[in-house]
Parts: C-alpha cells; sequence; structure tokens
RNA sequence: GGGGCCAUAGCUCAAUCGGUUAGAGCAGCGAACUCAUAAUUCGUUGGUUGGGGGUUCAAGUCCCUCUGGCCCUACCA
C-alpha cells in the first residue's frame, strides 16, 4: 500500500453558539475517517478552526460589553473542550481571526485581483444608525406591504403569512432587530467576484464525477451552472467584525470569503508549530484535500471554493463528503422538546462512544438525514457493543487473566482468516463514508466469534482439570478474534481499542495488526470495557436541555430582564393572544397517525332525551339519536353546567364506538365530546348549521 | 414558480453493471444454554419494493406519470 498524503477538514463552527449533538455528526463522522486513514498507515491531517467574523459576533460582544476577541476567545476554549469530550482530535484547531488567516485572505485576494475577477458596485440597503451598521435582510423585519396581508413582524425578505415575496425596503414600518430603531436607506460600495469568469472550471470540476456524490453534482448543474453565474458580494461596508480589505478603507471582507481560507490559516499554524512545510500540504498535486460538510453549505464548497483555490494556485479538494442534517425522533432538534441537546449536556449524561458508535451505524455516503432515536439508541449500543462485541471479551478473558495467550495460534476452523480476509471490505466502506455498512460487516464478525464460544464451551472445559491447556486455546482464540473486531471498530471507539491494547498488553496501532493473531502474550486482569445505558438517562439529558434552553431563552445580559418571566412568542396574525394556560394544564399527548385517529368514530348525534340519573352527582342520562332510529343511552359528567331540558334537541358530538360500560346506573354506550376542566367548566362540541345526526366527523 | 433528492418487513437499513426465490439487525413468537454486564446461540413469523403505465428474455434498479415526504432557490450567493 504506497502512503498517501491525505489534508481532512469539518466544516468551521461559528463562534457564535456551542457544539450541538447535530454539529457532533460531522466533526464525528470525520474525526472516524481521519482516525481511519492514520490506522491505515497514511499521513493524514485534520485542520479546523473556529468561524468568528460577522455582524452576529459584533451586536453580542456589544451586548456583552465585551471585545469581540474576548467573547471569540471564550468560544473556541469551550468549543475545544465539547469537542476532547467526544475524541475528536484535530492536528491543529485554530481561528479565522488570526494573523495567519489574513495573511493568507490578503493573498487570495491579490489572486483574485489580478485575474480580473473583481468589479465594485454600489448598492441601496438598510442602515442601521444606533447600531452603526448595514443590515442584511435578517436583521430587518416590518409590516408586510402586502395591501391584502398586512402582517407586522415579517422578516425582510418575504411574509410568513402571504408568502408574498418582496426587499426590505418594501416593508411598512421597517425596524432593525438590532437595535429596534427605524433604519435609513444608505448607499455603499461592494466588491464582488464575478464566478461566471469561471463557469467553465466549474462544470468541469463538478461533471468530473470524482469529486462529488452524483445526487450534488446534479443539484449544482440543475440549480447553478444551467445558468449565469452570479455576481458574489464578498465585502461588507463598516462597521463589521472582520478583516479590512487593502485598498478599501473601513470595508471587511465577508464572513464566507475568509472562511474557507481557514482551512489553510490553521494548516499554516501547524506547519509553524510542527515544522512541516505548508507547501507539501496545499501546493503539492500528491496531497489530497478533503472537505466534510453539510449539505446547508454545499454552495460555497463546491463552486466558489474551487474558484477560489483554483485562482490562487492551490490543491483543489479531492472530494467534499457531504451529510445531511440531524433530526431527533423524526423531527427537527426542538429546544422546547429538549430534543435542542449541547454537547456539554450529552457529556454529563452518556458516555461518547453511544453517539460515536450511533452515528457511525447510520452514516453512509450520501447526504440523508440522519435520525436519533432514544430507544433506537439505547437498543444499539447495549445490544451491539456490550452484548455482542465486548461480551466477546467478558466471556473469554477471565479464564485466562493473568496467564497468556497460547504460544502459537490454534485452529479455530479459519475464523480468524476469514475475519482477515474482510478487512478490506471494511476498508473500503470506510473509505467510500459507507459507515454503517462497514459496522454491519464488522457486527457479522463479532457474531461468528460469539457461535465460536458457543460451540466450544469453555466453561464445560473448564471443570476438567486436564483439559486447561484446551480452555487456554478457545480464549486465545476468542481474544484474538475479539482484537481484530476492536481494531476494525478502533476508528469509531479509539477508547474501546486503548483499553483492548492494555488487556491483551499489546497497543492497537495499525490496521494491518488485523491480519496477523496475537500469540504469547500475557493477558491483563479483565475488567468492564463499557457500561451500558438506560433510557432513563436519555431523559435526563432530555429535561436538562430544556432547562438549559428555558434559561437561555430569557433575554441573555440584562439580569432584571432575565428575571422577567419570558413573553410568550404570538403568531404575528394572532390578534387575540390566547393565554396558554389550558395547553400548560394539559400537554399535548404524543403524536398518532391517522390510522389511530379513524379508530375512534366521531358522530354528529341528537340529544332526543335528557334526564336527571336517580343517586347520581354529576351526569346526567342523555339518549343520542344517530338517526335512522340508531340510538345511544349515555351518561354524561356535565350535571354542573347544563339543564336537561335545554340540552334536548341540540347536536353534539359522540364517540359512536366506544366499548359500552356498565355503570352503577346502567349500561353507558358512548361518550359525549366536551372541553373544560370540569364541574361547571364544561363545554359541549356542536357541529356548524347543516350537519346532521349520523353524519362521521373527518 | 424553478430545481435536486427520497419512498423496500412494525422500526432502522442492505441488495454490485438490469440477472436465481428481495436480504440483515432491532422488535415479535418458539426453543437451547447458563461462561458472560438480564448477556449468547438456534429456529421462526413478517414484503403486491408508495400507486399506475412503459422499455426488456429479465426491473427494487432504466423511462414516463401520479401520490406522499425532505431540501435548495425565487431575481442575495
Amino acid at each position: 500500500m504506497t502512503e498517501r498524503r491525505i489534508l481532512v477538514t469539518s466544516a468551521l463552527p461559528y463562534a457564535n453558539g456551542h457544539i450541538h449533538i447535530g454539529h457532533l455528526v460531522e466533526y464525528i463522522q470525520t474525526d472516524i475517517w481521519v482516525r481511519f486513514q492514520k490506522l491505515r498507515g497514511h499521513r493524514c491531517v485534520y485542520m479546523c478552526a473556529d468561524d468568528t467574523h460577522g455582524t452576529a459576533i459584533m451586536i453580542r460582544a456589544r451586548r456583552e460589553g465585551r471585545t469581540e476577541e474576548e467573547v471569540i476567545a471564550d468560544m473556541q476554549k469551550a468549543h475545544v473542550a465539547d469537542f476532547a469530550k467526544f475524541d475528536i482530535e484535530f492536528d491543529n484547531y485554530g481561528s479565522t481571526n488570526s494573523d495567519e488567516n489574513r495573511i493568507l485572505c490578503e493573498e487570495f485576494w491579490q489572486a483574485v485581483n489580478d485575474a480580473g475577477l473583481v468589479t465594485e458596485r454600489e448598492i441601496e440597503q438598510f442602515y442601521d444608525p444606533d447600531a452603526e451598521t448595514f443590515l442584511a435582510d435578517r436583521f430587518v423585519k416590518g409590516t408586510c406591504p402586502n395591501p391584502k396581508c398586512g402582517a407586522t413582524d415579517q422578516n425582510g425578505d418575504a411574509c410568513e403569512k402571504c408568502l408574498m415575496t418582496y426587499s426590505p425596503e418594501d416593508l411598512i414600518d421597517p425596524y432593525s432587530t438590532l437595535s429596534g430603531g427605524k433604519p435609513e436607506l444608505r448607499k455603499a460600495p461592494h466588491k464582488y467576484i464575478q464566478l461566471e469568469k469561471l463557469h467553465g472550471f466549474l462544470d468541469e470540476w463538478v461533471g468530473s464525477g470524482e469529486h462529488l456524490e452524483p445526487e450534488v453534482a446534479n443539484y449544482l448543474k440543475g440549480q447553478f451552472l444551467s445558468d449565469e453565474l452570479r455576481d458574489w458580494d464578498v465585502t461588507r461596508p463598516p462597521k463589521y467584525f472582520g478583516f479590512e480589505v487593502p485598498g478599501f478603507p473601513g470595508h471587511s471582507w465577508y464572513v464566507w470569503f475568509d472562511a474557507p481560507i481557514g482551512y489553510l490559516a490553521s494548516t499554516r499554524q501547524w506547519c509553524d508549530r510542527t515544522g512541516e512545510d505548508f507547501d507539501q500540504w496545499w501546493k503539492n498535486p500528491d496531497t489530497e484535500i478533503h472537505h466534510f460538510i453539510g449539505k446547508d453549505i454545499t454552495y460555497f464548497h463546491t463552486l466558489f471554493w474551487p474558484g477560489m483555490l483554483k485562482t490562487a494556485g492551490y490543491n483543489l479538494p479531492d472530494r467534499v463528503h457531504i451529510h445531511g442534517f440531524l433530526t431527533v425522533n423524526g423531527e427537527k432538534m426542538s429546544k422546547s422538546k429538549g430534543t435542542f441537546v449541547m454537547a456539554s449536556t450529552y457529556a454529563n449524561h452518556l458516555p461518547p462512544e453511544a453517539i460515536r458508535y450511533y452515528y457511525a451505524s447510520k452514516l453512509g455516503p450520501g447526504l440523508d438525514d440522519l435520525d436519533l432515536e432514544a430507544a433506537e439508541f439505547v437498543a444499539k449500543f447495549n445490544a451491539d457493543l456490550v452484548g455482542k462485541v465486548v461480551n466477546l471479551a467478558s466471556r473469554s478473558a477471565k479464564f485466562v487473566s493473568e496467564q497468556s495467550l497460547s504460544e502459537s495460534y490454534p485452529d479455530d476452523g479459519g475464523l480468524f482468516v476469514a475475519a482477515a480476509e474482510k478487512g478490506e471490505v471494511i476498508a473500503e466502506a470506510y473509505e467510500r463514508g459507507n459507515y454503517n455498512g462497514a459496522m454491519r460487516e464488522i457486527l457479522l464478525l463479532a457474531n461468528a466469534a460469539n457461535e465460536y464460544i458457543d460451540r466450544m464451551e469453555p466453561w464445560v472445559l473448564r471443570k476438567d482439570p486436564e483439559k486447561a491447556e484446551e480452555v487456554r486455546e478457545i480464549c486465545t482464540v476468542a481474544l484474538n478474534l475479539f482484537r481484530q473486531i476492536t481494531l476494525y471498530l478502533s476508528p469509531v471507539l479509539p477508547q474501546l481499542a486503548k483499553q483492548t491494547g492494555e488487556l491483551l498488553n499489546n497497543p492497537i496501532e495499525r490496521w494491518d495488526q488485523s491480519q496477523t493473531p496475537l500469540t504469547g502474550t500475557p493477558v491483563s486482569k479483565f475488567q468492564h470495557l463499557m457500561k451500558r445505558i438506560d433510557e432513563k438517562q436519555v431523559q435526563a439529558m432530555v429535561e436538562e436541555s430544556k432547562e438549559d434552553n428555558a434559561a437561555d431563552a430569557a433575554p441573555a445580559g440584562d439580569s432584571a430582564e432575565a428575571a422577567a418571566p419570558a413573553e410568550p412568542d404570538f403568531h404575528p396574525a394572532d390578534t387575540w393572544k390566547d393565554s396558554g394556560a389550558a395547553l400548560e394544564a394539559e400537554p399535548m399527548s404524543e403524536e398518532c397517525t391517522i390510522d389511530d385517529f379513524f379508530k375512534v368514530d366521531l358522530r354528529v348525534a341528537r340529544i332526543i332525551e335528557a334526564t336527571h340519573v336517580e343517586g347520581a352527582d354529576k351526569l346526567l342520562g342523555l339518549t343520542l339519536s344517530l338517526g335512522g332510529g340508531e340510538t345511544r343511552n349515555v351518561f354524561a359528567g356535565i350535571k354542573a353546567a347544563y339543564e336537561p331540558e335545554k340540552l334536548v334537541g341540540r347536536l353534539v358530538i359522540c364517540v359512536a364506538n366506544l366499548k359500552p360500560r356498565k355503570m352503577k346506573f346502567g349500561l353507558s354506550e358512548g361518550m359525549v365530546c366536551a372541553s373544560g376542566p370540569g364541574k361547571s367548566e364544561v363545554f359541549l362540541l356542536s357541529p356548524d348549521e347543516g350537519a346532521v345526526p349520523g353524519q362521521r366527523v373527518h
């Protein structure tokens, strides 16, 4: 195998927020790939950095009364600490707000200017005089200009109510979300990169079939390359937290200009620290560049970024690995449901191995979204890793504990050799990002190993002192198969690999160790390698996330405001602003399917008789007609709220197929639908004019 | 409005270039075992591959169409 030189990056996390479990999909995915390449003996480095520039950071710093530098320094510390908790190991973790990055930005800028790609235009945009900054569309809100709509608090680009699109300048009574003040229109010059001039190159790069999954290439061809590429606005007028553009005083590069250059800047930092040659990594065609990103930033990494690299004379990405989003229980992560889980919150409750393995077992090469489901998460970890893999050591190591493995590898019926041969299939799956396939293959090996132990029954042989050597041989096989499996899993589970190395007194360092059995080494005293997890831990994590998010929801930085109860967030069209008390008193049930709903047969019914029930405090006896002579006798707990005589003749909604229930006063054959907390506060449902008894409610 | 992707067992996913009877795991059911963290092993139930049409000797796979879902865009990129 020839040694490859590979430089890998993950997208740079933004310095305005903490790492959450959605981010982790990407960093874990990348870390696994990097560990895999290193294990294979390739020269591979993993570069990342914090993305620090932009309006959001500037505003936050002001709000907190600190400098931007203080804000981003704190956040970087937090990010680095979070990643470490999950065994995500960077070769260098830098910052886009570094000298290295500024120098490289200037170099790229020179290159795009020299190539004649830069043009300048003046544009008119809203400006917030209080915040002293221009406002991107998302920082302007106002009243929808559609005369038929007029919804308030709409975003600068489109109305959520009537779906009309417009420019921020069209809004009636616009206001800045930064200061709340009224913005004014101002003109400012912007520099643009004419990407269209690189159209031919990009067609070729995207179309080559080597750098992108076909579905991504199709998307780019359909969405962008089929048309003229628009100029890219890469500078921002003051004030903006970023690097000043040479020859353009006061103006900064847009955050998306300097962010990807941060990949190089981080590499530069690493080279300066380690004495590596920067050009060997970024200007050597033999070096492979691999970017891992989420599908939301595809555009930047597949059109703009290759264009920049090409123009500046650097290596182009060999592959852009694009993943989907994380959903939790099939939905977007939700703060109110507690499924928006910060990495640090996760780490308070659950082991990093669990989420590393879970993501690995779900990730494929494509950009499908990945769903995290509590029960499946717990089951996979316990069943696959504890039950199948770790169990191999657990059921064999103690028989040879503090002895050593056999001096020569015994006959195992070809198991070790078969698993060694599987190594290439597994490696190929890792290489392609098909971790899900790799995990499946590895688990099959664990299955075979468990079968072997079952078949050999060392616990039976052990009772016969004369068969001690045989037991030792069986355990030598079992532990070798176990070691082989943990080696294959080691990119995903570095801790387990390390523990296995300690158990067998031979560290796992190279992939090819999977090809040769280990013999003669001492076996350490066995100790638990992994602890089972419980769904309760997941629930506790969700609860803590709810609390975190409730705390976050209060305005930060001002303790007086923070103490006040949070304002409910009403829909713009909601002029009634009803209290949330009822919903809070009786929270929403879990989701049901349409089939679940159809089990309940709701019908319009007419009350044809209503009587007091002798001896009942709360009940009225109702006779309901479904029409055509079909009737139901129903006892309803509505006596405190309704007088029987006033009910006769009116239409209600009843559950017509409810299993009849025997009561003290007779048989109740259904129920009538009503809302309210009870007692006198009961409100019967009735259909609108025109409904007739017997109609089903859909 | 324009564009991309997806739909396979109750759930999560496989199925090479179009090629035998569409396979695993989990869950379910039935056994065995008792070394192991209530772990393991064996057997078994479960499918009109979202609907319809077409191409082909052959379609989960290719083409058309409908339905449902996700995402990107909508004259910012």
